[in-house]
RNA sequence: UGGGGUGUGGCCAAGUGGUAAGGCAACGGGCUUUGAACCCGUCAUUCGCAGGUUCGAAUCCUGCCACCCCAGCCA
């Protein structure tokens, strides 16, 4: 089954490989700023770009976007190539930083400046922002877009120098303020910063601006389709008239696609920073987060997130995607690689009045299909519990488990049947008097008993405890918005409750597993043996009644 | 209102003049010691709308409508 994707974009390789325009090999790179974690978003582009290298046998660089000191840190750098590592994808030795190329970016600022393509200019943010225009209005010129090309460059050589205060002066594009593009009314080339860049430490204090160092970068590197989302469409203007005027010999097409947005989902750096700085989530990295790393620890497969991506496809059309398909993409490959368990989570103790003597060792697959998951051994005794979920006084219809006076297959095991229910004082259920059918034992069955329902259990012998942390969406809303997303979040997104499990399972290294009826669940890395091993709800089943 | 984009079933998405792929969801059925998985079947006389060209249009032309993005010294 060919299941290599075909969008518009590969088809726009194929057409340059085939006509001559890329000559060698494709050439991508993934450009993040390193301000914030990546996150379901940032996956579409990485699998994207080094998906597009792949399939052409080229190669992908991880660039990282590093153009402003006041918001970029190494810490987000590290978590980020964590991320992409983690992912699926390889950079090997293409990992750069726009900072590695401001000494050539500053040589090309002074080059538009010796062209009379740029001029120093001194008006305010305010004073700039003002004369700007507006949407149907035209922008004016500068009173300093006449400057001579001299004053220009020593301006800009002391606006390096440091003689000038943060955002006393900033070097400009002269193109044109009547432009219907805003991003061509004379765009900010360079700012004065006076801070600390993560990289370059105090070496510089003028930082180029995005539109003058992406497409430099990209020429730079010979990125060969430099691919970015939607919002970027009116900057390629920019883009193109940079490298066009400045003498450089390579000139990247700039292609745009859609972002992935997800329902009852915000991926938008400033709301996460936010939901993180508040404390809604524990870090970057909650399980509720959209986060590469939320996903890891909510326990979702790389896998998964490649095949989400893949099955999402890669359009202009905007979309939000809705969350069953992750969670599908989730489950299938969570169903071929998790050993099944059985768990009870809110514990209904059952007394089986007909047993007596030792506890009965019985034997289950550890995956249902895949018989080289091997076996376990379970046990069953007079004392076990159950989910009280799965009983029921007052059964709704179509009800398949235990109730009053009906028989229930516990699953691997035996039939029981309810026979009275043991209440205390309060009317609170503490107890279930059952008599099992030991002719019904799985596997050797001659009861004749049809039980409409199976149900999970584990005896009293073979429990030990775990806490298990059952996640919902962040947000109600399908569509969260970013502005107004405290009104729509969820105040119920993680429920942790106790649990038992079979105690084998303490003892196994896997991480994923399938408790059975209930959902696929992630334990948590960092709990040793020594303390009760919690357990991530990465999704839950999907239930179809 | 200027500019840039996008409109194919609930959500994605193929399709590029020859008579609407596929996936998810939903629904119906089968199988089942997970209400899981798996298997079968149903699900757009129609492609934002209206005209036009053509033997033939989602695909070409004209007009209109809707939605998204742009007025950071963020990326």
């Amino acid at each position: 089954m060919d299941t290599t994707p075909h969008d518009f974009i590969r088809a726009r390789i194929v057409r340059d490989l085939n006509d001559g325009t890329v000559k060698h090999e494709i050439i991508t790179r993934f450009p993040p700023e390193p301000n914030g974690f990546l996150h379901i978003g940032h996956a579409k582009s990485i699998c994207l770009n080094f998906g597009v290298a792949d399939e052409f046998g080229g190669q992908t660089y991880l660039r990282f976007d590093d153009t402003n000191p006041l918001t970029e840190s190494e810490g987000f750098v590290e978590a980020i190539k964590k991320d992409v590592n983690w992912l699926g994808y390889d950079w090997g030795d293409r990992l750069t930083f726009a900072s590695d190329y401001f000494e050539q970016i500053y040589a090309f600022a002074e080059e538009l400046v010796v062209r009379g393509c740029a001029f120093v200019c001194d008006l305010s943010a305010e004073e700039l922002q003002a004369t700007r225009g507006t949407l149907t209005t035209v922008g004016q010129n500068s009173p300093f877009r006449d400057r001579s090309i001299d004053e220009n460059l020593t301006l800009l050589q002391k606006m390096k120098a440091g003689n000038f205060a943060t955002g006393s002066r900033v070097l400009r594009a002269k193109i044109d303020m009547s432009s219907p593009n805003l991003n061509q009314r004379d765009p900010v080339l360079y700012r004065v910063i006076h801070a600390a860049h993560h990289r370059t430490g105090d070496q510089w204090c003028i930082y180029p601006m995005y539109d003058f160092t992406h497409c430099i970068c990209d020429a730079l590197e010979g990125i060969t389709h430099s691919l970015c989302t939607l919002e970027f469409e009116d900057h390629r203007a920019l883009y193109d008239w940079v490298l066009d005027n400045i003498n450089i010999n390579f000139h990247p097409p700039q292609i745009e696609f859609s972002r992935l947005n997800l329902e009852h989902t915000i991926t938008s750096k400033r709301v996460l920073r936010e939901l993180v700085d508040q404390q809604f989530v524990n870090g970057w990295d909650d399980p509720r987060m959209p986060t590469l790393a939320g996903l890891r620890n909510r326990g979702v497969p790389p896998a998964a997130i490649r095949d989400f991506c893949r099955r999402v496809g890669v359009t202009k059309q905007e979309n939000t995607i809705e969350t069953e398909l992750l969670d599908f993409c989730i489950r299938s490959d969570l169903e071929e690689k998790a050993p099944r368990c059985m768990v009870v989570r809110d514990p209904l103790l059952l007394e089986v009045t007909n047993f007596s003597g030792e506890d009965i060792r019985l034997t289950a697959n550890w995956h249902p299909k895949l018989t080289e998951f091997g076996m376990r051994e379970l046990v069953f005794g007079r004392k076990i519990y159950i989910d009280q979920t799965d009983f029921s006084e007052d059964p709704p219809p179509k009800y398949k488990r235990l109730v009053p006076g009906g028989i229930v297959r516990l699953r691997y095991a035996f039939i029981v049947r309810c026979d009275e229910v043991v209440k205390d004082d309060s009317g609170k259920i503490i107890c279930l008097k059952v008599t099992y059918f030991p002719d019904s034992r799985s596997g050797n069955d001659t009861s004749g008993l049809k039980p409409k329902g199976v149900i999970q259990f584990v005896a009293e012998n073979n429990a030990l405890p775990i806490e298990i942390r059952d996640y919902e969406h962040l947000f109600l809303s399908k569509t969260p918005s970013s502005s107004t997303w405290q009104d729509s979040l969820n105040s119920n997104s993680v429920a942790v409750s106790n649990a038992l499990v079979e105690r084998t399972i303490y003892a196994r290294s896997e991480q994923h597993w399938q408790f059975e009826r209930m959902g696929y669940y992630f334990r948590s890395p960092g709990h040793d043996s020594e303390v009760k091993p919690v357990y991530h709800r990465t999704v839950s089943l999907s239930q179809r009644w």
